[in-house]
This record gives structure tokens, sequence and C-alpha cells, in this order.
DNA sequence: ATGACTTAAAAATTAAGA
């Protein structure tokens, strides 16, 4: 079984990409993240096409997340249980699904703006109730395949941005957000870094600047697998190529790049 | 060259991204 995350930033104008991606890396399970839509937005006949179902949450043009799968989707939860909510409201940052017996959750963790930010204190409260719960999911069944997969925004490693002088003042890589992702990282494993030696290995890549020709990007997007689930991973890789622009009229690239293992 | 940011909502700009 092949399973992917990616986040897609908007499935609409982001479609055609998608679903070509899915076809050529003949990828079983896809989490999403950002896709930027409503839930009566969200195209889901192209996925039906090719034989996958979806479920989705989104509740406007911010957040929102999904999981298409071709082998099965059940069991599906919108948000995870003790999920924080910013300024009162819930946002679409987290939906699991059951597929060939793995238990995904497509996770778009708050991005945190600035560290002085109140939403960076909603995105430490986030991960910490995220690992709270998780370990209770791992508790429950030690012997469950249990995939935490997404946009974590943060990058756990001075090698996983092209230049920490860069980012001396920012979010992704202060302390307490590298701590609040090794406190997850204790109970699942980063199952695709294994595939993936660094430095210099990245997922994300800003639209600005040229980072992706110049190689300057972020470790951000992560596989995280309990041990039941690292136990079956073959092969783990960044499709970086998908983060390429397109021929003269195709879509643009998210500023993303898939991460997928095998199973 | 892979090339100097992109998206959605709304109707010119703004909020957001990381």
């Amino acid at each position: 079984m092949r399973l992917a995350t990616w986040n897609v930033n908007s499935i609409r104008s982001r479609i055609d990409r998608v679903t070509g991606w899915l076809e050529r890396a003949d990828v079983d399970v896809l989490a999403m993240q950002e896709t930027k839509c409503t839930d009566e937005q969200f195209p889901t006949m192209p996925f039906a096409a090719l034989g996958y179902e979806v479920a989705h949450v989104g509740h406007n043009q911010w957040n929102g997340v999904a999981i298409a799968s071709r082998v099965g989707l059940d069991d599906v939860q919108l948000g995870f249980d003790g999920q924080p909510a910013f300024n009162d409201v819930d946002e679409a940052r987290a939906i699991g699904a059951t597929c060939g017996g793995v238990r995904v959750w497509s996770l778009y963790v708050p991005n945190g703006r600035t560290v002085q930010d109140p939403h960076y204190a909603y995105k430490l409260e986030w991960l910490a109730a995220l690992r709270n719960t998780a370990t209770g999911w791992r508790d429950t069944d030690p012997a469950a395949p249990i995939a935490l997969v997404g946009d974590w925004n943060i990058a756990p490693t001075d090698d996983d941005v092209w230049d920490m002088a860069v980012f001396t003042h920012s979010t992704h890589v202060t302390a307490p957000e590298r701590a609040a992702f090794r406190a997850i990282e204790e109970r699942f494993a980063d199952v695709v870094r294994p595939f993936t030696p660094g430095p210099g290995v990245y997922t994300y890549w800003d639209y600005t600047q040229l980072r992706f020709p110049k190689r300057q990007g972020m470790r951000i997007d992560f596989i995280l697998g309990s041990p039941a689930l690292e136990a079956r991973v073959t092969h783990g890789e960044i499709a970086r190529d998908e983060r390429k622009p397109g021929k003269k009229g195709t879509p643009a690239p998210s500023d993303h790049a898939p991460v997928f293992v095998d199973l």
C-alpha cells in the first residue's frame, strides 16, 4: 500500500496536478492539507473517476483537510478529541479515517505566524492536545498501525532549513515547537527520514525568491507512524518533482511536495 | 533553464501562508 501526504494549497486550483500524480505514482491513500474550500466546493468527481473515495472537512477559504482512498475509507472522524479552537472557532485541521487497515490522520498544524502572535500559543496548545489524544490511540491498541501525516509547520532540526540565520526570529524552528514535535516523535516515528537522509532534504519551498531552483527549502511535512506501522514501511520518498512548475497552460505547483511511504 | 509568489474572497485590496 502506498500512503502519501500533500499540502496542496487549494485543491480547486490544483486538481489536475493532484489526480495526475495519484495516477503516475500509483498512490492508494492521499492525505491532503490546505484544500482551501468548503465541503460543497470540494471536487469529488475527479477522485471518484479514478476510484477514490474522499472524506473532507473545510469551512471556508482557510485550512481544510481531506483523505482520498482507493482501499476503503471507514470510521471517518472530523477533528480529534480535545482539538483546540482558535478564537472560539473550530478550524478544519484534522480528519481521520481507516484505509486498508491503517488508521490515517491528515493534519494541518497551525502556522503560528510570529512568536508573539496568539496563533503561536494556539499552535503549541494544538500540538500538546494532539500528543495527548494520539498517545491514547496508541496505548488503546499497541498493535494498531496508525499514521499521523501532514503539514506539521515545524522544522525539527537545523538541518531541516536551508539557512538557520534566516529563521532567527521565526516560528517553525523555536525550541518550544521542536520540543512539542519531539514529544510526538517519541511515540510516533518519522518513517520517511531513514529513506531520505539530510541535510538539504526539504518538502517545502517558498514561492518567492527562487527558493525552489536554489534548493532553499524546509522539511516540515512528515509521516509519523506508530510502532506497528513503522515495522511495515519498506520505502519512503519526497516527490520533489511535483514542486516543479508545469508546462505552459498547466496548473502552477503547490509550494509543498508530496511525501509518501510504501507499506 | 524549473526562474523573481500564490490563493480566495471580492471587486481594490486584504488575510494568510512559513
